[in-house]
DNA sequence: GTGTTTAATGTAATCGATTACACCGTGTAT
DNA sequence: ATACACGGTGTAATCGATTACATTAAACAC
């Protein structure tokens, strides 16, 4: 029923060569051919077929970007980074977030490299086992890591630099005296932004000349995304017998929460407890008082990964196997203050 | 280089149409025959072309979803709604965001119209003028609109009712007493919603037996997503010579920025200055004192959106033209208090 | 034994574009 | 006048699956 590129050449008197030039590379038709070829199109409201299409060429001009949720700030951001210059390339992208579910992350990774169905993928914070990321790695389909690395293969890594943010914050409150200070490192163990923000916090102290106290590092065998159990863990810190007087926060969600047991007990930020957190989420400034925190380049991050993921495709440039790693940047607002002696 | 089904087919000693039939319908193939074709399939590291399978069958399995941003904590539940059900009917998903540019808006729209890439779309909160949005609707591709309303064409709508959530926060605004209260309707005047949101500001007041100041109903002309542009407007309202008591917000975002407003105006929420919000983003119920707000039902609007969409592609059920309108639930938290006589 | 049903498999046409190669006519160089 | 280049166009093979229809063998009824 629907006009194939036959019926476009029929109606214009020209072969579908032609027709497929006009479409393709319009430069190298007549301006008359074109002109004729164009009208028909419009009449028999021609539909070019993509799938014949890729067929034919081998390509798909889609990527997949595969990223565990779109609910978070730093990750929409990156997302919004990667289909900007996807459009300018004239690639489509598809959305694959797998939402904390194992199961389902594996089921995108097997479709993607058991399928000829994109040309590429963006893998971002894989939460799932090293071994299932290198599945993908090694599969034939094009691949960029973000936030993750991975050695040996020659698979790009695209990072913000999570040693840093934390070493950032952890350094701040440390600048204002404080010494018991607690890291809030709630991800999962494997995961691994989580390994490098507990290096960066123990590399602050070092710098400093101290070390923390291992009881104020709270990390989770079990991870959990459920904000009243991170109130639960927050509660058990600050009934320590010997509680914290600063905590380092290992996002701006777990920051909110903190934020939010502070003003069930009555405790005043930053006078009674200061707190940073990570990520600059939108409502970290609309906090009283603003929260200090670490802007992750989200944007530059997706950027960055998809051009790398492009070039791979094209094979531009095949030195681009390194690793590598963006700044982060302190923000400081007022949610830090030296330490009350009272405490 | 790659493996076909053909290349399967001879190493298994079966014809191709087998090969098929154990990719496609698995139990219409003998227990032997299956695993000897599985075997080969394995050895060969056999992928089946997508775009092979979609030129014969004609479908592609891959819906596109068309949204202004995923910035925005309604839509991205939304999408993770869509995306959930996609899963579980093994179809991929297509994301076109626009960002706000109306140009990569109707560029979206021709690529979908124009070309064979789709089996069908979710158009989600339209921020362009109506002919674009008909030109999707009348072409061939099935569609489904969210967040806008359409008469006519036969396009369902699913929609969030927008009348009822601002309804809802003025007359609890009224109930409290206010009576000089301002509406910050700041989106573009042909955005549905916005429309929709002002009348439910009006079918409050005259629940009430009253009516609204128009002086204090604030619509742009030119509407803008700067917070600086935000701050402006909010300012120059509580500069009014008889200035509001509360503040009804068109969403959430432009709550936090009256919340900012007000800080540095030494203004104390709720008792000098009463504000309800729309869409209970997770920053909501963080702020000082707790927004009061209203909930959508953006992952219920997602799920219903997507699955009325696959009815449409798979012609079950031809009745399902008509509007849905889902109910909202106003959240009451701490911003609302009865007007200051003082002020 | 004959006819009929059923399960399992094979044959081959088909989906709709792309593109290497061939071809033709005109202009330009020698 | 001959050779050559070049822009514009056509011919036809090809990409890799799906599936209607045909075929075969085995099972079963009578």
């Amino acid at each position: 029923m629907r006009a194939r590129m036959e019926d476009v050449a029929r109606l214009a008197g020209v072969s579908t060569a032609t027709v497929s030039r006009v479409v393709n590379k319009p430069e190298c038709v007549s301006h008359e051919t074109r002109q004729r070829v164009m009208d028909a199109i419009g009449q028999l409201e021609y539909k070019i077929n993509l799938a014949a299409r890729s067929l034919r060429t081998n390509q798909t001009r889609t990527i997949a970007i595969l990223i565990p949720t779109i609910a978070e700030p730093v990750i929409n951001q990156l997302v919004e980074a990667v289909e900007d210059v996807a459009v300018t390339e004239n690639y489509s992208l598809l959305m694959c977030s797998t939402r904390g579910d194992s199961a389902r992350e594996q089921a995108y990774i097997q479709q993607i490299s058991q399928q000829t169905m994109v040309d590429g993928v963006l893998y971002v914070s894989p939460r799932s086992a090293p071994e299932q990321v290198l599945e993908l790695a090694n599969s034939d389909v094009p691949l960029v890591l973000c936030n993750y690395h991975v050695e040996g293969t020659g698979t790009p890594c695209i990072l913000a630099d999570h040693v840093s943010s934390i070493y950032q914050t952890t350094s701040h409150l440390l600048a204002f005296g404080h010494r018991r200070i607690a890291l809030l490192n709630l991800a999962a163990l494997h995961y691994y932004p989580a390994r490098m923000r507990r290096e960066g916090f123990e590399n602050a102290f070092a710098a400093a000349g101290l070390s923390p106290d291992p009881d104020l590092v709270v990390e989770l065998r079990e991870p959990t995304y459920d904000a009243n159990d991170w109130r639960g863990v927050i509660n058990e810190l600050l009934d320590h017998a010997h509680p914290p007087t600063a905590i380092v926060a290992f996002n701006d969600k777990v920051a909110l929460e903190v934020y939010a047991v502070c003003r069930a007990r009555g405790l005043c930020i930053p006078h009674d407890l200061s707190v940073t957190g990570c990520d600059d989420i939108l409502s970290a400034r609309y906090l009283d008082p603003p929260l200090t925190t670490v802007r992750i380049p989200a944007y530059e991050l997706g950027q960055l990964a998809m051009q790398t993921l492009l070039m791979r495709i094209n094979q531009t440039d095949p030195t681009i196997h390194k690793t590598t790693l963006l700044d982060v940047e302190l923000v400081v607002r007022e949610s830090c203050a030296p330490p009350e002696q009272a405490l």
